[in-house]
DNA sequence: GGCTATTTTAGACAGGTCGTCGAAAACTGA
DNA sequence: TCAGTTTTCGACGACCTGTCTAAAATAGCC
């Protein structure tokens, strides 16, 4: 319940509105009871980003079970992300705020270790992916690069992307009318790039995301999108000249 | 004087380590003083990406005009970042903050206006040489993307990565050996999948890289890496089996 | 119910920070 | 020497975090 309030002044007034006085007023219980259960404020933006990790991960796990090729599949983490980030808003504030002042002296260490467990598990989740990529012969490492490597890549996309998204960057007036769209794609060439198999133009992604959302997603779909799944999926083409 | 010290409190005990009081005190000057020159504190951080800011912008503007191939050009851009990362490492550390409470009510329009202005003049930089490239045949627009779009896929990459790098994330312990390396790869995969001309393997990439180092950063470089230029750039190939 | 022990809660308090403001000091120019 | 102007100063108010003791609530037992 602190929580939840919490996180709807983060997001309300941000960072600085976020006052242990005032959620201490707003739960109708008192700084020493606050005080009794989050060892600072810090640590009470840590539960916080614990809460939507945890999803995060339920999200990375669901969409791991794909059924379909190991390129399908890592487009379907794609797609999880591209659903937490939408349907949580908030985290990637929460997320730099500890990424700030961690390490901070005070927090407690059991939930510190929880949400670098949870981050683990998020990355450990992807690495098998790729591992079971390369078992298949879908990618080949190269340059002496390794699975964990792969995943950094796509990593530190996703998370520029999201980052810069959040930021209060006007990207449309830096030329960049759909974001999300060129982080599809910006994905796509990266993994076409070290030649993940089948490359983009062999099959159909605009599908492939339609499916994962149908058969993964549905709720969380429709939540982000609204109940007719509305957005449309521009992909170049839809109908690929090749099978 | 006053930012020199601000940066150097920065650096040393982080951002709550920083204080207005205490810039005041090792300045010698009152807190008066110190806010007739900046308007709150985070005014006084955006100065300080300013400052960074205008250096990077300036090892952008000498990387873009390396004689080379586009995709040459874009390395050194990679380069120029590298080197500014490592020479200028608190950058990353003020720009969350910026970003963290920036729309802030506070601060002067003045220094917002000319942050975002260098940020947009960096940005440019970029996009004219994908410009370039696609007037000179050597990437080809697909799926609707444009040039910013590149550019945004291109920063997204090298964003995350130093966000990555900078945090306290153990990188080495999640299997990534060598995030600078991994960057590397990651953005010549990106080029290669839009199919930016020359592919990685058709060029020597060490070799373009030490020649940017020395004909462009000679200084820079001996100053992030030491004298002797030591770092060994791990290229899978050094001698390319195609010319 | 009555009574004691334990847990939970409350909110005053100390220490620290940001940003303001009127007064003092320094400087300028004749 | 002196009036006008600019710069500097540091005390002050408001706020916020985190602590700590006293009071309230609860549980356990007869």
């Amino acid at each position: 319940m602190i929580l939840d309030i919490a996180r709807r002044m983060l997001v309300d007034h941000g960072y600085r509105g976020l006052s242990m006085d005032r959620i201490a007023d707003a739960t109708e219980y008192s700084k020493g009871t606050i005080y009794q259960h989050f060892t600072c404020k810090e640590d009470l933006v840590i539960a916080l980003s614990i809460q939507t990790m945890a999803k995060r991960e339920e999200f990375f796990k669901r969409a791991a079970q794909f059924q379909g090729r190991t390129r399908e599949r890592i487009v379907a983490i794609g797609v999880a992300e591209d659903l937490f980030v939408r349907l949580y808003p908030h985290h990637f504030r929460s997320e730099q705020i500890v990424r700030m002042s961690s390490l901070s002296e005070k927090t407690s260490p059991t939930r510190n270790d929880a949400l670098e467990a949870i981050e683990r598990r998020c990355l450990a989740t992807v690495a098998e992916i790729v591992g079971e990529a390369i078992a298949h012969g879908e990618v080949t490492l190269r340059d002496g690069m390794n699975a964990e490597d792969i995943c950094f890549t796509l990593w530190c996309m996703t998370l520029g992307a999201h980052t810069l998204m959040a930021s209060e960057i006007p990207l449309a007036k830096r030329g960049v009318r759909d974001a999300s769209k060129a982080l599809r794609f910006g994905t796509q060439y990266l993994l076409d790039g070290m030649g993940w198999q089948p490359a983009m133009h062999a099959f159909d992604i605009g599908a492939t995301v339609a499916r994962i959302r149908e058969e993964i997603f549905p709720e969380e779909t429709a939540l982000a999108f609204g109940p007719r799944n509305g957005e449309k999926l521009t992909n170049g083409r839809r109908h690929p000249s090749m099978s």
